[in-house]
DNA sequence: CGAATATCAGTGACACTGAAATTA
DNA sequence: CTAATTTCAGTGGCACTGATATTC
């Protein structure tokens, strides 16, 4: 690998990290006022998506972060009563989780209304460019 | 805008997030053995890139994190050996800071290394392909 | 008993806000 | 006196590890 290679994995390196933490940054401040906080979104997104009930540690998996994390996450989502927790019948160590109406109905109203933070993020690309970006993030979690 | 253009930005603010997390967690496990912390390493870079001793403020402004945070960036960094701060002697409101030779020598180091976790994340990403992604995230810091 | 699942307890990295000190 | 610069003190979000209870 020469140099000039090793730079531009430098600068994607750079460039990625900014531009996510800028977007967590506009997130964070929309999501206040609901309630929520950005990484609970995320969850409260994927919950909402299953439609079904999610064990805890399907969630982790799906999150890419630790079952323990995981645990902590729906504790902040319960108690603002947007989950509850049930009880896997099937097996009793398994907890489901599964978005309440009041967070399902959160996450369509996120979705309606302009999201001010992504929307101005990728505002000055144009819909080839943001289906090109969305191929290469794509392909970059595929694998690895 | 329509529900499809919603949906592609969820996504690509899902994309970004998760990607540029599954680097920071592979950054940290190898910066941990040379005592860098993620951010201190990107701040490093900086200063070692500059080359010339840099205002507390101005690489507060890079790094795109309040003047506060920088401070103790800088702290951890001073405490390592990575960096020293000196008194501008234009003005003594301002601190400066410069990477000492150790702390450049440590960049230059992991430039020449293997960064695996970067080179594992865009490993099969074509040269083109990687251009095209550093192209549009260049476009995304660019004005907002 | 061993493996899987979730939770408890504690820690670390990292950015934020607001107030205070110093100097221009 | 006002503005700029940095630092002090405290807080919050978020993921980690290791140990423990429960259940398969």
């Amino acid at each position: 690998m020469n140099n000039c290679e090793q730079e531009i994995l430098v600068r994607l390196a750079e460039l990625l990290t900014r531009t996510s933490w800028r977007l967590r940054r506009g997130e964070r401040k929309e999501l206040a006022p609901f309630g929520l906080t950005f990484a609970q979104a995320r969850a409260l997104r994927v919950l909402a998506a299953a439609g079904e009930p999610t064990r805890i540690g399907d969630l982790a998996n799906t999150l890419e972060i630790v079952p323990r994390s995981a645990t902590t996450m729906v504790d902040g989502l319960e108690l603002a009563g947007f989950v509850a927790r049930l009880i896997d019948p099937l097996d009793r160590r398994s907890v489901l989780v599964v978005a309440t109406s009041q967070g399902r109905d959160l996450i369509a109203r996120l979705a309606d209304e302009r999201r001010t933070s992504a929307e101005a993020l990728f505002a000055h690309l144009s819909a080839e460019e943001k289906s090109e970006l969305l191929r290469l993030l794509e392909s970059l979690s595929k694998d690895s």
